[in-house]
DNA sequence: CGCTGTCTGATTGTGCGCAATTTATTATAA
DNA sequence: TTATAATAAATTGCGCACAATCAGACAGCG
């Protein structure tokens, strides 16, 4: 047993038994696989995200877009100036209450929507996956999400 | 069905419908968590999985660890520099092939295996999954992984 | 009203991440 | 044996990603 565990003492940090290696190098590479679809929009990935959440949620303050796209201010704050110079979203302050910055698409922005209902279906066979493996996949990231959310 | 087609004609481009947004979420915060179990052996987690290529397999010219952990020369470059100020590695051209560059532990790097190897018990729970379910999902993301690679 | 604390974004600083280009070295071929 | 091509890193440029900090706005209380 001691034999054992001085043995494995090492095995915990191999690469090859690593979960979250995979994880972050998968990511990485759709992240990658995504440039030459979104490239006709001039969108990288995370801009293509934000796009997305404004699409289906509508006008979000930068506070809400945040939580539903899991980005913070740091990130958000110059990408959504650099959305908003390329004329694809509006960000104005509520007059309501000044702190808060509403996002909003301009028709500029709506009408990239039809373009991007293209990027899905070049990147269908992105992962070379069954299709219930997908499913299966998706269900344990979007589990492991909501675990990690919640504490 | 035209009926059908034009009603779901946004649904693949909803958040909620997507697989490589909780790849890329999860990953990120996995990464995010990392950070705390990493703090004290001062690394980042690509610079720990830099270690963890190099504790398992000894010295590496820059090309070959950047195939091991999935990294270009633009990151590898920078952040080895990095690791050699810190006198954790050392980087020096093969004499038979001046072209390559040889990343090797310095003995400093190799004690802070021994630190390292806690890292992975900080880090157990952090996926709230069954045993069975991270299984899966690490076997996905290598089956994935591998595919992405091939092509 | 003025004080205090909270809320919301903006800013700053460091480190990836990667495409594209450059530089230096080695291999090859005319 | 020079041209030429291929190789391996380094550099450049841009955009995340996020912790930490800052600044303005608001809410509530004395």
């Amino acid at each position: 047993m001691e034999n054992t565990h001085t043995a494995d003492r090492y095995e915990a940090i191999r690469l090859r038994n690593q979960l979250c290696f995979p994880l972050y190098a998968c990511a990485k590479e759709v992240v990658r696989r995504y440039r030459e679809p979104l490239s006709p929009l001039d969108l990288t990935y995370t801009q293509y995200v934000v796009m997305m959440a404004l699409w289906e949620f509508g006008s979000l303050t930068e506070g809400e877009l945040g939580e539903k796209v899991r980005l913070d201010s740091g990130t958000l704050a110059p990408l959504l100036k650099r959305l908003e110079a390329r004329g694809l979203i509006s960000r104005e302050r509520l007059c309501t209450n000044e702190r808060k910055l509403l996002i909003s698409l301009t028709e500029k922005g709506e009408i990239l929507k039809e373009e991007a209902v293209h990027v899905p279906e070049a990147m269908r066979d992105c992962l070379d996956l069954q299709e219930e493996e997908l499913q299966q996949l998706k269900q344990l990231l979007d589990k492991a999400l909501t675990g990690m959310t919640s504490r």
